[in-house]
DNA sequence: TTTTACTTTCTCATTTTATGGGATAGGATG
DNA sequence: CATCCTATCCCATAAAATGAGAAAGTAAAA
């Protein structure tokens, strides 16, 4: 059916993925919201860009005007409703960092066979959430509950690549402030540079001896970052090189769970 | 078809608003979202809620899950998806507050006779955003784009019903510094109070000689003040009776816009 | 004003698509 | 191992969705 059916004249943009069978008046019609996330789209456009008729096209639109999930201004277009930001806000409140992080984080530590934490900000701490034992016999003292510091932990640091520089050098006197280990500031500087740039982050022994770990941020809706994840291991099995290897993972880890929780990549975002 | 199709036996709850026809499959699927707002449900309660076979609200669900707007966890059930909390974040950059509310301050406009305003707050004031004249000759000075005080003017004391009464004095302070018409802080923390105790304000010839007002707050979903509207006309047209006739009007009318922003009654969200 | 060029809405015969009964598979629990 | 409940799949039936085209609105042009 669809248009003509006979030698598919059109481009490319029309075939959607087909999803399950049996539903295609659901599918088109929640299909349809999304082209109409940039701006107002009058009633021809839209049903260029679905591939429908004008006919269905205005039925199926009719439908989720009814429901609130678009309004039609006239001579305007089609613009997605008050329903969504109902929906979106319940959403908000029913989804959980750590029940949606949980498959995620359980199939990273699977694959890389070491420890991988969950945590978020907390009062310029990193809040230790959730922890997944790697394989190796390898102690990582840190426990679901601890509050660790921002400027000294991979996870701490993941937390901070979009906090601006500005505030770098106060969150790291404060971490710095009761002993510890005695780092050099510039040193510190520009490592976190290199972290912010790249969108992870790494320790290097700098927390705990002889514990290295890559760490990368997890974003919400918004873009702001709610969360982190990070793979900790002991220094012997991660060199330089498996540190590089293991940013991918990481970062790709995270993204899906950002995604989980409504976040869109911006290159995707443009068609 | 539906169910038996022959004597409508079902009690009622199963028969929802039918809304425009041609369209049932996808309608379905919308208002099965409507069922999934308070936690995870499984799918034999959804079904017997929908008033549907287990097959068919399997299959909707299914759909729902495919483009992201439902998840599914095993021996839990169905939740919102992270769909919504995507097209619920773009909805909100979509939503214009002045564009949203033009239809109902014109009809309140129309019904009232007299001059309606929208604004928000701005830097502790209060933004005229848009001006509907009403149909008496009567001169309000305010323009679209002024900024007035909080504190003396209805659009303000709407916009502080939610505001921490601690708050009060120092805004108070801050508006009647630069001299203006003196008034005893007593008597304004008084009429406050019934004001955030009724969810409306009024305005007494305040801010303006003659001119009274009646004023409600608008929210968005999270139930914030994003805005209000007010009702303003000559001292002659505005007696106590009458400004307390308005208060429905103008407060069924906060409350229209309030919804078209995705915020829902509390009242209502339990069914 | 009337005309023109739209965009939006409606109608209805055709046929594709959704439906739901029931059978099957999958997992807990006792 | 038997039981019970949930989730998934299949398929003949029939109802619901489809789309061509006509009609009704609207805004700008003549």
């Amino acid at each position: 059916m669809r248009q003509k059916s006979s030698n598919e004249k059109l481009p490319a943009a029309s075939e959607k993925r087909a999803g399950p069978q049996g539903s295609q008046t659901l599918l088109r019609g929640l299909d349809m919201l999304d082209q109409v996330v940039d701006g107002p789209i009058p009633l021809p456009e839209l049903s260029a860009r679905m591939g429908l008729t004008r006919s269905t096209t205005h039925r199926l639109a009719n439908a989720l005007i009814d429901r609130g999930f678009l309004v039609f201004f006239p001579r305007e277009g089609y613009q997605l409703g008050p329903k969504l930001l109902q929906l979106g806000f319940l959403a908000q409140s029913q989804v959980d960092l750590i029940q949606t992080a949980r498959p995620h984080i359980e199939s990273l530590a699977m694959r890389t066979e070491d420890t991988v934490h969950l945590g978020r900000l907390d009062d310029e701490r990193a809040l230790y959430l959730d922890k997944i034992p790697g394989r190796r016999r390898v102690e990582i003292s840190s426990r679901v509950g601890d509050r660790q510091p921002l400027t000294s932990t991979g996870l701490g640091k993941a937390l901070m690549v979009d906090t601006p520089p500005s505030e770098w050098r106060r969150l790291f006197d404060t971490d710095h402030a009761s002993g510890g280990v005695p780092i050099d500031y510039a040193v510190w500087e520009e490592r976190m540079k290199s972290y912010a740039a790249a969108g992870r982050a790494f320790d290097l022994e700098e927390n705990e001896d002889q514990i290295r770990c890559v760490a990368a941020p997890i974003r919400d809706a918004s873009n702001r970052i709610v969360g982190a994840i990070s793979v900790s291991s002991a220094a012997q099995y991660m060199d330089d090189q498996r540190m590089d290897a293991l940013s991918d993972d990481v970062l790709a880890t995270a993204r899906a769970i950002s995604t989980d929780l409504g976040w869109q990549d911006e290159k995707a975002t443009r068609k």
